[in-house]
DNA sequence: CGATGTCATGACATCGGTGTCATAAATGAA
DNA sequence: TTCATTTATGACACCGATGTCATGACATCG
């Protein structure tokens, strides 16, 4: 592999010129460049990022560590969407000309300090921290000296994170569909313990009381997922007595519980969305898009959340944060309107969008 | 940062004495061992991967390009599955005591080159190139000096990869089918320009064949889901036309698509899997796991896909490769048998495995 | 015309590890 | 006891960039 000395030699030239033109930190003369130029494209030369680390002390490595990529495996697989977070942070990332370091714990939290340890050989500016749903965790006392930035979840210390507003993201989806003719609106939540089930559930109150409607209870219930350590399906119980509060929409947890429900009520003869509307979270597009009818689902902004947390990291190694930013960022997200949701009121018109033609 | 000349002199010995005591390449006495041991702790002393780099020539690092993660955005969706392809690959090249450098091209091919100039600066020892479904790429000529290994997709050369074996696959979903008791057996295929349409309807055929069953060619019709470039529903019409050659089961190119066709067929007023089995492929698990009834797929193995290519790449970079090894190795999978299958012979037991309790 | 400044370039040291070789002490064999 | 090994350690150079400083050739200014 040719080096720079190398290429100074073909060029006749110093090394240091060499390095003149690829930086542009100095002025170099013009046929000096030219001759350079092509020496380089004639060795096909590939400038060593190992060297210029070791002489810079910069790596222009962002570490991005992960467990749900493989959680997936062993829990649930609500982490799939990640993805669209490694998309959102890389196309920053790479603006600023730096690479990204993905590391995937493989869901088992004891193989994060081992990945770190990597990180830190490679000497990463800064560390993209992400959790595989909206959750508080604690960060290994080892990260404290490096930038980091939480993704999809927050800390006692404040660490620096930026958040999906499920609040707002409840509040948008409910607000809507009392807005497309809908009173009674019925909610199969998160488990309770989930730190996004109490937000949301504020946001569909919030949703109620700013149209000055009443909440029934009863229209609100934990919707658990079949999972390996619940082998019944408590969700067919918790349809059960939602349905007996008489909802003209169920809006569920996510896209997964909605794909679900689909099948149950159509067991029981219920048409979508002409008996009853169905609403997602998630926005999970393999599924919400091809759902039939396609499910209306809050989206989870997971690539510009992505994006956001690249942009607060980069600005915290550059140290460029403003001063009054807070430590705490919240995305928010529209919903995306499909047909499962029914519009009642002959009054509102062209809020139902992407009406597909049968 | 501590260097190692830190840790000598806190130790009181020389810097290749510490290093010794890293690499174990040379025997250490116990007490000095310790006393560097100590003086890592003391310090948080962690080795710089550049300099190590540098001086041996050997970055420790595999380099992953894929195009799928992004190309969600604009085509299909093809791709998510692809994180299992990650995960595969790094247990494996994680046990090799190396460092996986994944790059997303964004879907945007014109990226590639640049993804590739960042793999070169970093010294990579070898490329696992990462198609979103089964089909044939060109490599770009700057490829070939490198150990490559391609991944769910090949190319003229005889570049070395790892393929699904498409057409084993769908032969075992077939086969199993008649084995419950099937016969007219409808299959809603790929857009017939993909590789896996062609070796998957071969496996459909031979499965036929080797119960003697003849094939009804109507029962098989290409299955286009609705996409940008095609806004009518042409999955409608396909199913349309199998219908009325009477299958009692029908086979789908994906698990979207299956997901589909539950939706189209319950609007028909037909029960899955009552009057009608329903089986898809990939084993999208998020999907598959999470219809109503779940969903009998066959399996497409993108971690061992991804952990048999990492495999392969290091025996090519270590040059252990076995003299008679193929260049082209096809993975294969079982079904994941679920409940919208329906055993239609009562002589035939215990097949049907993974029953719900309702 | 000499002083000063800018442009263009090179010599040299340095970043933090590790390969090579040298050396001294301890051990074992003859 | 003496020579041959083995064990334990250090000195030194080197990997490939780039920061610092020096230098020579011109250009500009008073």
């Amino acid at each position: 592999m040719a080096t720079i000395y190398d290429v100074a030699k073909a060029a006749g030239v110093s090394p240091k010129t060499v390095s003149r033109v690829m930086n542009g930190d100095a002025p170099v003369n013009q046929a000096t460049r030219e001759a350079v130029e092509q020496a380089m494209l004639a060795l096909n030369y590939v400038p060593s990022s190992a060297a210029r680390t070791m002489r810079s002390q910069r790596s222009g490595l962002i570490g991005m560590i992960t467990g749900a990529i493989s959680t997936t495996h062993q829990f649930e697989d609500a982490g799939l969407p990640e993805i669209y977070l490694v998309q959102g942070a890389q196309r920053v990332i790479g603006q600023s000309n730096r690479t990204l370091l993905i590391a995937d714990s493989g869901g088992q939290a004891d193989r994060i300090p081992t990945l770190l340890q990597t990180f830190r050989e490679h000497r990463v500016e800064g560390i993209l921290y992400v959790a595989e749903y909206h959750r508080e965790v604690t960060l290994p006392a080892s990260l404290r000296d490096l930038p980091i930035v939480l993704v999809n979840c927050f800390d006692a210390a404040e660490t620096p994170c930026i958040l999906p507003d499920d609040e707002g993201g409840q509040f948008t989806l409910v607000d809507g569909l009392i807005r497309r003719g809908h009173q009674r609106i019925a909610y199969l939540t998160l488990p309770e313990h989930q730190v996004a089930c109490g937000l949301r559930v504020a946001g569909y109150h919030r949703a109620h009381a700013q149209h000055g409607i009443a909440v029934d209870e009863r229209l609100i219930q934990v919707g658990a997922l079949p999972s390996p350590t619940h082998e019944f399906d408590l969700l067919w119980d918790a349809l059960d007595r939602v349905l007996k509060a008489e909802p003209t929409v169920i809006c569920c947890a996510n896209d997964k519980m909605a794909m679900r429900v689909y099948g149950l009520l159509r067991d029981r003869g219920v048409a979508i969305p002409q008996q009853m509307s169905v609403a997602g979270y998630d926005d999970y597009r393999m599924i919400a898009e091809h759902l039939h009818p396609g499910l209306t689902s809050a989206v989870l902004p997971y690539a510009a959340m992505g994006a956001r947390a690249a942009d607060k990291l980069l600005r915290l190694i550059g140290g460029s944060t403003k001063p009054g930013e807070p430590n705490r960022e919240h995305v928010s997200a529209p919903v995306a309107w499909r047909d499962s949701v029914l519009t009642r009121d002959a009054n509102v018109t062209q809020l139902n969008s992407r009406r597909r033609e049968t």
